[in-house]
DNA sequence: CGACTGTA
DNA sequence: TACAGTCGG
């Protein structure tokens, strides 16, 4: 879920248009789960095709990509790699509350109760092998470009930002921050009006806290990531006040933790110096109209005229950059 | 979630 | 044109 930063972050609001002709580096597997938990039926179940297969992932991509495409906007997909052996206890604790949300769902839908089954279908939700492929086999007919991350994509997309491929990281989470994305968006979606989407900058987040990206990073090892459990009873406001005046080791001798699980140094290692891909390339292709169609309708049985309509709204991109590369 | 349809 | 409701796969 990321570190939890909503009471000391403001971020200001923007448009879809404010985009326009920007490269946004879309952390796809925050964006996945989204998809895969809110495109449902009123019951709880996911979109299914013919065979079973889950196809709510593929909606989502197919239409947001292309509407954001069609506005303007150049979205590239940045995949999760290797999970931080740190991360094992968080990834083990949402296997667990995956696993009993799954089993309070059967027992909702035996009972015949449909808005507790859907709850808890939700909330077991889970991004498998089958999701990550056929996404990545979307994204390719579709001509969107995807990077594969050593590590956390929100690294990644943070490099990438960094190094001037992409305008900025679309992702809900606020470990962004903490991996130095200069440039972050959230609730990048089509829905909620025109003004819903929230912009922030690092640069202006740190000074009106008044902190470095170290001492955010530290904040956050108190508050609790995604690699550690934090400490109990602080939250984003008390662990701002603390690191405002101490550093963390002295923070940790005044609580009187002595044995602490992993090294603060180790920690911040992860925000601070992840391992990102730098050879990567991002080009963006024109939609197979064929293999897109093939693999949508024949495959997943998506409406013909509903993915013809995408594949015109992806022409917008192969058109706008043409002229130059693609002759070479 | 986003597309599409119906209603005013 | 704006939005509420439902469908999509």
């Amino acid at each position: 879920m990321g570190v939890k930063f909503k009471d000391i972050v403001t971020a200001e609001e923007i448009n879809l248009k404010d985009l326009e002709g920007r490269t946004v580096a879309i952390d796809a597997y925050n964006t996945l789960y989204q998809f895969l938990s809110g495109i449902r039926q009123r019951d709880g179940s996911p979109l299914m095709d013919a065979n079973g297969n889950v196809t709510s992932h593929l909606s989502g991509i197919l239409y947001r990509t292309a509407s954001i495409v069609d506005k303007g906007i150049k979205p590239v997909y940045v995949f999760d790699g290797d999970v931080s052996e740190y991360k094992t206890k968080t990834v083990e604790k949402r296997r667990a509350l995956r696993e009993e949300a799954n089993q309070k769902y059967e027992e909702a839908k035996a009972a015949g109760n449909i808005e507790e089954a859907r709850k808890y279908a939700i909330r077991s939700s889970r991004l498998s092998p089958y999701i990550i492929e056929s996404s990545k086999k979307l994204l390719e007919y579709m001509g969107i470009p995807y990077v594969q991350a050593k590590g956390e994509g929100e690294a990644q997309g943070a490099y990438m930002v960094k190094n001037g491929d992409a305008w900025a990281v679309a992702s809900q989470d606020y470990d962004c921050l903490l991996f130095g994305a200069p440039r972050i968006i959230r609730n990048l979606t089509l829905s909620g009006g025109l003004s819903n989407l929230e912009y922030l900058e690092l640069d202006k987040v740190l000074t009106e806290i008044d902190l470095s990206r170290e001492q955010l990073v530290d904040v956050a090892l108190m508050v609790g990531t995604d690699f550690n459990e934090g400490i109990y009873g602080i939250g984003a406001k008390t662990g701002l006040k603390l690191i405002r005046q101490n550093s963390l080791e002295d923070i940790l001798v005044q609580k009187g933790i002595t044995d602490v699980e992993v090294e603060p140094d180790e920690l911040r290692e992860i925000f601070l110096s992840h391992d990102v891909n730098t050879d990567y390339k991002i080009k963006f292709k024109s939609a197979d109209k064929e293999k897109l169609c093939e693999f949508m309708c024949e495959e997943h049985g998506f409406s013909e005229t509903r993915v013809l309509n995408v594949a015109d709204k992806l022409k917008k991109l192969s058109s706008t950059q043409k002229s130059l590369e693609d002759w070479f």
